[in-house]
Formats: C-alpha cells, sequence, structure tokens
DNA sequence: GCGTGATCATAA
DNA sequence: TTATGATCACGC
C-alpha cells in the first residue's frame, strides 16, 4: 500500500488535509489502497487510521502527538446531517499515579491538546460508509478561556483521583473534557495509586472531550 | 495490560 | 434523542 513520509512543516500538513475535503471516505481509501469497511462495528478505529496513513503521521502508538515535529494531534471527527459532532473525543489514557496528576502544564491531555488537526467526515445512517464525504480540515489551538475551563475539568479530575476516590467519578463531571471507561470490557483492570498510600485495581479510563465542546470548534460557533 | 484509533448500545 | 458505560481491533 502506499505510504506518505511525515510533513516537514506545517504548512505541507495542512495542504495534504485541504486535498482531501470533498472527496469520499472510498476515494481515500483507493488512494491508499485500502479497502472499506461496510460497518464501524468492527472497525472502529478505521477511519482515523486510514488518515494517519494518508497524512503521514508518525507517533505509531505512543502517549504523543501524531506529528511529534510539529506537535500536533490529529482527530477525525464524525459529524451529523445537522454539522454537529456525533461523537466524544477520545484524548489519552488517565494516568492514575498522583506523580502524572500534579501539573496541568506537564500533563498528557494539555500535551495532546497544545493543537490539533481536526478532520470532519460524514455521518449518516443513509449513507453507505464508502460515499461519506470528508469536510474541511480546522487546525485549532485552545484560547485563553477555552484552555481556562480544561485545566479546571483536569483539575477537579485528577483531584478525585488523587485523594482516593477514582469510584466516585462520574461521566457526568467536567464541561469540557470527561472521564469515561476506556479498556477492552469491564472487566479489565489497572493499578491506581493515591494518596491515601493505597494501591487499588480499578477500571482503566480515558479522558475525553464533550461533543458540546468540540461542536463549538468544528462549527465555528454556529447553531 | 497499556495505549493507540475510536464507535456501539442502551438506559434514562 | 442523547450521554453514559461498554466495547472492538491492533501492536507490543
Amino acid at each position: 500500500m502506499p505510504t506518505t513520509p511525515p510533513p516537514v512543516t506545517k504548512q505541507q500538513l495542512l495542504e495534504r488535509a485541504a486535498s482531501l475535503a470533498g472527496i469520499t471516505i472510498q476515494q481515500l481509501a483507493n488512494r491508499m489502497s485500502m479497502p472499506v469497511p461496510d460497518s464501524m462495528i468492527r472497525a472502529k478505529g478505521w477511519f482515523g487510521n486510514l488518515l494517519e496513513l494518508a497524512l503521514g503521521a508518525n507517533a505509531a502508538s505512543a502517549p504523543e502527538p501524531d506529528f511529534v515535529n510539529l506537535g500536533i494531534e490529529l482527530k477525525s471527527i464524525p459529524i451529523d446531517a445537522n454539522g454537529n459532532p456525533k461523537e466524544s473525543t477520545y484524548i489519552c489514557m488517565a494516568q492514575l499515579d498522583p506523580e502524572s496528576l500534579s501539573l496541568w502544564e506537564t500533563s498528557l491531555v494539555k500535551c495532546k491538546l497544545t493543537e490539533v488537526l481536526w478532520i470532519p467526515f460524514e455521518v449518516n445512517k443513509d449513507i453507505p460508509i464508502a460515499l461519506r464525504r470528508i469536510g474541511s480540515p480546522v487546525l485549532w489551538r485552545p484560547d485563553i478561556a477555552q484552555e481556562q475551563q480544561l485545566k479546571a475539568d483536569w483539575q477537579e479530575l485528577c483531584d478525585m483521583i488523587v485523594l482516593g476516590n477514582i469510584d466516585k467519578i462520574s461521566s457526568s463531571m467536567g464541561t469540557y473534557l470527561q472521564i469515561r471507561p476506556k479498556a477492552a470490557d469491564s472487566s479489565s483492570l489497572t493499578k491506581n495509586k493515591n494518596q491515601t498510600g493505597q494501591n487499588k485495581l480499578t477500571l482503566p479510563r480515558g479522558f475525553y472531550l464533550r461533543s458540546s465542546f468540540t461542536r463549538t470548534i468544528v462549527t465555528n460557533n454556529k447553531h
């Protein structure tokens, strides 16, 4: 299958992303010699992986931005018929040790959200996956107010974890960010160190951006 | 199991 | 209809 080298400059990345706007998923899949699945049930990350291939993302599966040298994270985002995101956006695993949860400035969430290239794409059950269109890219950096709220959400949630209250965290907490399960299934377990000095086992979780927040990013504040 | 890519499925 | 909790696939 064809491979795309990593983009050297932000400009090069933006040009590549812009060239995808308006084409169908089938057309992009053809370029990359990839078969299009009939359903996303067993291909949940398929489109995101296709975009990585097409745009030359090079972080592999490491916990860092997809375009490491540019510091830019790539996110596909499913858009419904009204132009609104259909799903929340996974950001990263919630680290469950106090050392990783002390400073927003050095957190994985902030690292991932420093600059994000959003690629919207059409999701509509009446349109076969192959015929769904790719939208115009949105390069986003959180503004001051957005970062303050992200930081506040992050601190509220991390405080819960550090104080040993991870099992009291609800997905309804957080204005922009939320914490939800991120695991193979509900029986998965991971270690949770906390300030009580105990090591508990708990369900692995991840940070997600609420769709109500990403809507304001990809719709340019319309609606 | 961890971390990447996410969407599914159903309770509310 | 929507958001929460659960789940699918893959490399290592």
